[in-house]
DNA sequence: CTAGGTGCTAGACCGAGGTCTAGGTCAACC
DNA sequence: GGTTGACCTAGACCTCGGTCTAGCACCTAG
């Protein structure tokens, strides 16, 4: 648990986000609880908040919606008391996460097929007609 | 290969778009070539559009975008001689499905740590603190 | 004859998630 | 003292993928 401090920038880089995509962020609730500031009005980011959004990261990519995110983040940063919600929401996604898992599989025997009939289509010289 | 065909509706029905997105999807080109219409200008489609159409669906579940759709529907709306390409375009597609996945999987084991650590956090009556 | 069902076009509209611009503050360096 | 670079806000703008509306055509059943 480092203390350490990040500008936004910093906080770009390590996470992968845009400095634009992080004050968006900010706005839509996903920070659980405010952004520290210095003496200038400047946001002043956690090691927390930077594995944080890390975590964002990660949701994002599984499709959570921004909402979603933002509902979570404000019932960690309530704290103490409402971890069975918490808990129910990241059940909630994954099963989400789970069924867009079967599709996707679905889907990929779709185009392992179809790169397979090509492959022997190609091989052979013109046989039958993929498609 | 049955020669039946189809209104609209009944595409709808069989593929769960809805007709103003058949119709999105053709004015996207999605389609490999125009869609017949009967002496009223409707649509009739065939089997094999439908069987297309499914496909596109499974393309897009995976993020396919509806452009890069519509190259592979105009590859294969072209015929004979481009399969390399077509071979291609599919195989990059495959590419990012799996890349895909492992990010999924990746998230997958974020929530599944938080949804055990909170599981314990709970039985435990509130010990330690995830997040 | 009328109502209901299905279809047509053109084009407006929408939500989600970013991305960018204008105009400004501040600190550090040459 | 000027320039550069990092940051600020408010708000416009953009893409993508749909979704819906208005206004019309046609067919069929009651």
């Amino acid at each position: 648990m480092t203390d350490r401090e990040y500008g936004i920038g910093e906080v770009a880089r390590r996470t992968g986000l845009s400095v634009h995509t992080l004050r968006l962020y900010e706005r839509a609730g996903l920070l659980a609880g405010e952004v520290r500031r210095d003496s200038h009005g400047r946001r002043v980011y956690t090691a927390w908040d930077v594995e944080w959004l890390t975590n964002c990261v990660k949701f994002r990519a599984t499709g959570m919606p921004l909402t979603t995110i933002a509902e979570l983040a404000r019932l960690v940063g309530e704290g103490n008391g409402n971890e069975a919600k918490r808990l129910e929401l990241l059940r909630e996604h994954r099963q989400r996460v789970l069924d867009q898992l079967d599709r996707i599989h679905d889907c990929l025997e779709l185009i392992n097929n179809k790169v397979a009939s090509y492959e022997r289509h190609l091989a052979a010289g013109a046989t039958g007609n993929p498609w």
